[in-house]
RNA sequence: GGAGAGUUGGCAGAGUGGUCUAUUGCGGCAGUCUUGAAAACUGUUGUACCGCAAGGUACCGGGGGUUCGAAUCCCUCACUCUCCGCCA
């Protein structure tokens, strides 16, 4: 959510930065900005009249104490007809406050101005490429879901039986793979100085409207209705979720958390081939980072994200591409994404496995997340997440290209984590 | 799941209808004293909104109600604790 502020004083560079995400539905803004004088006015009449009110109150128990009933009922009764027309000013406020809430939550983040502009997919900018070629065509023939069922590593027939479609079951190696995954990633976050954490895989609706899911994206998550939870689509939820309503101080900048968990999401209206095997999951795992930080400096704090993930991709000697999306590309709380895909031999296509972004203050200030400079006033603090790593297609292309006739071979990095080099 | 007790400022903890713009203590900040520090003493101490300012308004778990007036009374929801039951 953006501030009110920001958009009344600075209302040109807004308009020019969402243009960037394609956003172009000024009157929003305008509207907003009408709502908020109305606030205002509304807000100035209603509390010179409770301060009478306040005032006549004092009054009536001063009389009433002197013995002077008479002039405390008269007073009583003045008191009584003042609350009418501050219990209508209340209500127009609710509601002008409300209507001004429903526009804010509308409008998405401005991009930064470093944001290629562009509509589609095709327009994001490619900004690194690492340096393993990508597999020869030919010699990495089968997709991963053939191989996941030539070695029996993953069944997603038995997931259909057992929950439905995107609920794949790993089995042996493949189950230990997806663990020594989650145990790599962690221990690299948490040694570049991630607190580990362990999070509700719940959220009740707070957390939800906090990092920006609800009420936009209500759909897109598993929803427990006896209890009102919602199953989290990315430990982002409850990781950022603990400093909501939170003020830090300059001195705790920046706060670095990584959390595994597993993810849950609908993915209503998806289908076709980019569904099939690991590529599109209703539950996946994933290890998150996620790092608050000052505004001065979070940008220079997104790089360090991006070359963080970067190593860690390098180091599963995976060849990937990271670009740099453009505003079309981006999603609604994000001012800046970086993409980072590798590519699958098989599938002859390069595979979504992290995204790593800065929100600067639009998720803090529906969080409430500040912090505090010396003893000036608070203000809201910026926060970046990224996925380092999701397995599913880290898996795919692990095992697309890294087969071969006597088997697949597990990367370096990993062997102390799975206890085997070959799946075989 | 059943019964009971609670939720007050950074923390502890008073306050059962008007002097609560919330007692007090601890902590924090500033100052005095000191070569420096500690101790002691003095002062100060939240958040949001409205207002050029002076100042005003709201907030005692959330929401609603009673009243001229609510931290205090009523309703409701959430959470915490204790005991019982069940249980990894």
């Amino acid at each position: 959510m953006l501030q009110i502020s920001f958009l009344r004083d600075k209302k040109e560079e807004a308009l020019q930065r969402l243009a960037i995400k394609n956003f172009n539905d000024f009157s929003l803004i305008d509207k907003a900005l009408e709502f908020d004088d109305q606030r205002k006015k509304t807000q100035t009449e209603l509390d010179s009249l409770l301060s009478s009110q306040n005032s006549l109150a004092k009054q009536v128990g001063e009389l009433f104490k002197g013995g002077k009933a008479a002039e405390a009922n008269d007073l009583k009764n003045k008191s009584a007809a003042l609350k009418e027309s501050s219990k209508q000013l209340n209500i127009d406020l609710e509601r002008i406050e409300k209507e001004l809430q429903e526009i804010l939550v509308k409008i998405p983040n401005a991009p930064s101005v470093k944001v290629p502009k562009g509509k589609t997919p095709a327009e994001n900018e490619e900004v690194y490429r690492n340096k393993i070629s990508l597999p020869e065509p030919g010699t990495n023939s089968l997709p991963h879901w053939e191989l996941a069922a030539k070695y029996d590593l993953i069944d997603f027939e038995l997931g259909n039986k057992i929950a439905g479609a995107g609920f794949p079951v790993y089995k042996g190696k493949g189950a230990k793979l997806q663990r020594a995954l989650i145990n790599y990633f962690l221990d690299q976050a948490t040694s570049n100085g991630y607190r580990e954490i362990q999070p509700p895989i719940l959220i009740n609706e707070a957390s939800g409207f906090g990092t920006g899911q609800l009420p936009d994206k209500e759909g897109q998550m598993y929803h427990v209705g006896l209890d009102n939870f919602y199953l989290i689509p990315t430990a982002e939820v409850p990781v950022t979720n603990i400093y909501r309503d939170t003020i830090l101080k300059t001195n705790d900048l920046p706060v670095k958390m990584t959390a595994y968990t597993p993810c849950f999401r609908r993915e209503a209206g998806s289908y076709g081939k980019d569904v099939r095997g690991l590529n599109r999951l209703h539950q996946f795992d994933k290890v998150e980072i996620v790092q608050i930080q000052h505004p001065e400096k979070s940008y220079d704090t997104l790089e360090e994200m991006k070359d963080y993930v970067a190593a860690l991709v390098d180091s599963l000697e995976l060849p990937f591409r990271i670009l740099k999306l453009c505003g079309g590309d981006m999603s609604f709380a994000s001012a800046l994404t970086y993409d980072f895909e590798v590519y699958s031999g098989a599938q002859k296509k390069w595979l979504e496995v992290s995204s790593v972004s800065n929100f600067e203050s639009f998720q803090a200030n529906r969080l409430k997340l500040r912090f505090r400079e010396g003893e000036q006033k608070p203000q809201l603090a910026h926060t970046l997440n990224g996925s380092a790593l999701a397995l599913p297609r880290i898996v795919a292309a692990l095992l697309e290209n890294n087969q071969a006739e006597q088997g697949i071979r597990i990367p370096k990095a990993l062997v102390a984590y799975t206890g085997f080099e070959m799946i075989s």
